[in-house]
DNA sequence: CCTATTAATTGACATTTGTTAAGCGGTCGC
DNA sequence: GCGACCGCTTAACAAATGTCAATTAATAGG
């Protein structure tokens, strides 16, 4: 593994605090690999085998049952899927591919859990991740359940441009139909909901996305920190 | 509080392999308190400041923003609600209120976190309960995202049969516009799918339901493990 | 037992969402 | 440069869901 990249891994709040050597162990234990885009990486109903790390890239999660298929989340660096599975050792509820060529560290799920009884540190961190885990799980059913598709991409608009700098302008940085299915409607729908979102001042240009009013939107999607913001 | 209330918490997984002096302290903290129908325990957005636990009765998570209101998850005995907020010194992404006369013990928050860093045994157990209340979750959006109205209440149907001795006929412990809420829909539109699930030979009066066909209703449904089963 | 109140159901209608099909526009490989 | 392909959009229609109003059923209090 490259330096850097064990030092990037190495900051993420669920390894900072983590003894010395039971880091080390447990990376060494670990495999770094590239993929190409659109590479099947874990399968729903498969037992958890490894922790994976998103290095680089991103990774989708989605799931599906009775022939449809939706997207739970996007995994961007540096983030994880997925913790829960693996620590009770159990099967995946989603599956997870690539979307652009990716890195990827597979943590092995025997590793994992080996370090969580070796290193309380970790242990704690575990805990504050399944904690945030869940509470963004519990944002997104609200997000779901309270508003109707419109009002879901206005606000996820909202947060993507703040946090690509607020400069007024968003870059979609993924297939707008992945867009779609993560916020549970079809590409048909996003158009929609994009044309109803032009009453307020979104210009979309491709996937280039700007707010020409910004107190329209937000008077609109009127985002709410208990559902929109992360902690 | 009574001998037999502390013998069913200390029974719970959360609490069963906790060191007997740190189960005591934590007890000692807490308070038992009953309360009648409809009290309002906590309020979304309130800094969490006690874990609860449903010892006899029944509790009901809601969620509200933007005037619109839903049921997250319905809590009976022995459940616990709402460790994650409390773990993380956070605020309560859910609100809680008894739905009938209720037993709840309160354990506060500085008192769990305290238990926390004091006994490996419970920090193991609330990694294995954090991480199946994410699992949970992760279901329930699956369930909503990839099911309509009525295939969610034939889901919900089943299991409840199950759960309640797979006689063939469910009591429905709550009001139905509680259910309807807890799946996602309007009480107008569970009485619809209720007459839809009448083709697959579910017969209701009142709150007792009863399978005729239960093979139909099956087929219909597609139960799903990675959906409708706990772990 | 009767009445007042609330929940549940039903019907008509509006809105939202999904489906199917067509066309547009860009990209990639030949 | 051209054609095939793929993603996105649009339109027309269908299905699902929400809303409003009225009625019926269930329940609790007096």
């Amino acid at each position: 593994m490259r330096i850097e990249d064990a030092a990037v891994i190495r900051e993420l709040p669920l390894f900072r605090n983590v003894e010395h050597g039971a880091f080390a162990r447990l990376i060494d234990a670990g495999f770094l690999q590239r993929f190409p885009p659109g590479v099947v990486l874990i399968q729903e109903s498969d037992r958890a085998d490894f922790l994976h790390v998103v290095v680089e890239g991103t990774a989708e999660l989605f799931a599906g049952t009775g022939g449809r298929e939706t997207t739970i989340e996007l995994v961007r660096p540096v983030g994880l899927f997925i913790l829960a599975a693996v620590l009770r050792d159990q099967v995946y509820l989603q599956s997870a591919r690539t979307l652009e060529r990716s890195l990827i560290l597979m943590l092995p799920a025997e590793s994992v859990r080996a370090t969580l009884e070796a290193d309380p540190a970790f242990m704690r961190a575990v805990v504050m991740e399944l904690a945030g885990d869940y509470r963004r799980t519990i944002r997104d059913l609200k997000n779901l359940k309270l508003r109707n598709g419109a009002e879901r991409l206005a606000n996820w608009l909202i947060r993507a441009e703040l946090e690509q700098g607020a400069t007024g302008a968003v870059e979609i940085p993924v297939e707008k139909r992945t867009v779609a299915a993560r916020l549970g409607m079809t590409p048909e729908n996003l158009s929609r909901a994009f044309a109803t979102l032009a009453e307020y001042g979104v210009r979309t240009k491709g996937a280039r996305v700007e707010f020409t009013d910004r107190s329209a939107l937000v008077a609109y999607a009127k985002p709410d920190p208990l559902v929109d913001l992360p902690d």
